[in-house]
DNA sequence: TGTTAGCACTCCAACATGCTGAGTGCTAAC
DNA sequence: GTTAGCACTCAGCATGTTGGAGTGCTAACA
């Protein structure tokens, strides 16, 4: 009793002196390279500071009080804990913002579909860093509606096409009910251009709708074909079919934490659903909206998804102008090589916005594309 | 050396008599449920043939001689070979023909988008089957060209529309090293359509090219746009970049002869890659080609992936019409319930093109949508 | 000649046992 | 405050033991 009142007393006034924190990292880092608990007597030898290791473990033990690590077992070494990591991380973060790498070119094949830039772009961070890797495709925030483009098919035929602005390009063939004539469709192009280009997906309101729709008389159907058009480019923004590209799946097998059947199962089923992958990059575009901009990590249940609490999760939000955003993560055990992810990481969020305008990509992947060529 | 000369003597004249046919039946069907060796006695009493284990003994030790069945080491039971399973296979084949399950409506949300189509098909097949499941989208073959549009956006912008029959659209925004007029582009416009519209893909030649070239004047650029994106859509048909949508990956952990990191891991690469599972539906395509129709049966090192030679694949062809194919595919456990898998490809496989039919989708997803919705 | 009972043998899986190395906590001395 | 020393713990590994499942072989039977 009189010791577990020692105890208790102790805990209030321990202070995470220096010598403290160096023996944390020091233990962190070594257990971030080899994944097996580390012992007082490693610490001992691979630290500057020389001390014994009967100096360490009293440390040692004092840091497991204050939460910092974690014994496995009695008699094994220690191993970091979420908040060890978490002080771990914080400092990282802080430290290394000078160190932004300057962009080395991604070895990246030319192509002018979104799709394929983004699937090569997951590819190639996920061999670069040995993790399961993640991109959401970019996604436009109130664009405007820059041209509408109906052309005869024939009698009951109209393509319809509708560009906005940033060039996301959505058409569509519509079955008439009722045949139509040249001459009406170019009225109906006029009517629609004059009445609909140059406003956002907010503007076109009730009031508006309506009164095209007058103005068509007959041809309500098409207007409304147009409409939808547009409105499926909402629907592409919205959260619910955002889309992830994923890569390196199966290097959660190179971490024997997470390659058990039970958790890769629940893994390999949770990075293909895709759907709790959202979640994190929901999460992180949010926090990136109230103003905690850069890199963000989360480590095992600071995540929003159960099913990865033994992993940590590192994502950046990249941005390629007009508002155009998407956001990349990577995935991998907590003890993940934070400080090589968060510089890939950097590197890619720098390059990106880079790489499309080489590229020339301009169009989202299910909607054709507005690709430019070599001369 | 005797005995020797014996046994080589009898492997001659080994003969698969009807009762060593239905032990081996037997054997692989109690397999394909538990997983494990099946023993002499548990056929014994399994089977409504009255024989004692140690006949049965006799008798399987012949099938082993015959290649039907393995043992996995002394004094364990028997599990079927690969040739065990093809004869299995084989028969079902040929006798489940009767059983064409009739369609009793997929449970589909309606969808315009081809590849949101794709993707709740091969979640449904796996949810279903619980095996992994593959699809490739439907391709293409000799189609002809139907429409060409070309719209003045601004002096140095011109928006690109290929329709090619079946309704794949193609679109592109081309940037001008100079300025064009609406006139320019009128011309251009029946130029194109009258040289091009009604031609396959083949059918345009070089000398044709050249030919529109010098017509064209000064916007030869316009001119190898509209040719680049016509070829595009060539380029899509290949195999290269066959479009395939997989499902259920983490269902190879129900399965413990796959779940060992080692085979999971390249299991999940494979599945992932998707270029190796292409080379199944590569396979699977020619055959159907070569008369070969139907459903096909892949066991362990038949299929050309090596890392899937413990894997069995089924697969089956689905048509739409107009010459548009694409190919199911099943992943499985050598031990997996084929007639099971049988039947819900041929559910699948008969009901797809009603279902594309009812959701009227025309395009490939990654050429923006043809849809038609309710009116 | 085909079928069967019985027996010796084999091998895996599961469990117990013992040993070692790594690591700890505690205490006493510096 | 630091350190050496010691007793203790525990995972991991090797080794040994046992039981059950299964086989192959042989001799007897119909």
């Amino acid at each position: 009793m009189l010791s577990a009142n020692k105890k208790r007393k102790r805990v209030i006034d321990l202070e995470l002196t220096e010598r403290k924190r160096k023996i944390l990292y020091a233990i962190i880092r070594n257990y971030l390279e080899t994944g097996e608990p580390v012992g007082s007597r490693t610490i001992s030898k691979y630290t500057d500071l020389n001390l014994s290791s009967a100096t360490i473990r009293n440390e040692m033990s004092d840091l497991e009080e204050m939460g910092y690590i974690i014994q496995p077992h009695t008699s094994a070494g220690r191993i970091p804990s979420d908040k060890g990591y978490r002080l771990y991380v914080n400092e990282l973060v802080e430290e290394k913002t000078a160190q932004v790498s300057t962009m080395n070119s991604l070895m990246i094949a030319k192509t002018n579909r979104m799709e394929e830039i983004l699937k090569q772009v997951v590819k190639l961070l996920a061999s670069r860093t040995n993790y399961t890797t993640m991109i959401s495709a970019p996604s436009y925030r109130g664009n405007k509606v820059k041209f509408i483009q109906l052309s005869r098919l024939n009698a009951r035929q109209l393509l319809n096409v509708v560009v906005i602005e940033g060039n996301i390009v959505k058409n569509h063939i519509l079955d008439l009910d009722e045949e139509i004539t040249e001459e009406q469709v170019l009225k109906l192009n006029l009517l629609l251009n004059t009445r609909l280009n140059g406003l956002t997906l907010a503007d076109i309101n009730l009031g508006l709708i309506s009164n095209i729709k007058e103005e068509a008389g007959s041809h309500v159907q098409v207007v409304n074909d147009v409409l939808d058009t547009i409105a499926d480019v909402i629907r592409a923004e919205t959260d619910e079919n955002m889309e992830i590209y994923t890569s390196g799946a199966n290097n959660i097998f190179r971490y024997p934490e997470l390659a058990d059947t039970e958790r890769a199962s629940m893994l390999i089923n949770t990075i293909e659903e895709k759907s709790m992958l959202a979640d994190f990059i929901k999460d992180s575009e949010q926090k990136e909206l109230s103003g905690e901009t850069g890199i963000k990590v989360y480590i095992g249940e600071e995540g929003p998804v159960e099913s990865m609490k033994d992993c940590s999760v590192v994502t950046a939000t990249y941005e390629l102008g007009d508002g155009l955003q998407g956001t990349i993560g990577i995935i991998g055990p907590k003890r993940m090589d934070y400080e090589k992810v968060m510089n890939n990481l950097k590197t890619f969020k720098a390059s990106l916005g880079e790489l499309f305008k080489e590229n020339r990509v301009v169009d989202q992947d299910d909607t054709g594309d507005g690709k430019a060529r070599e001369p």
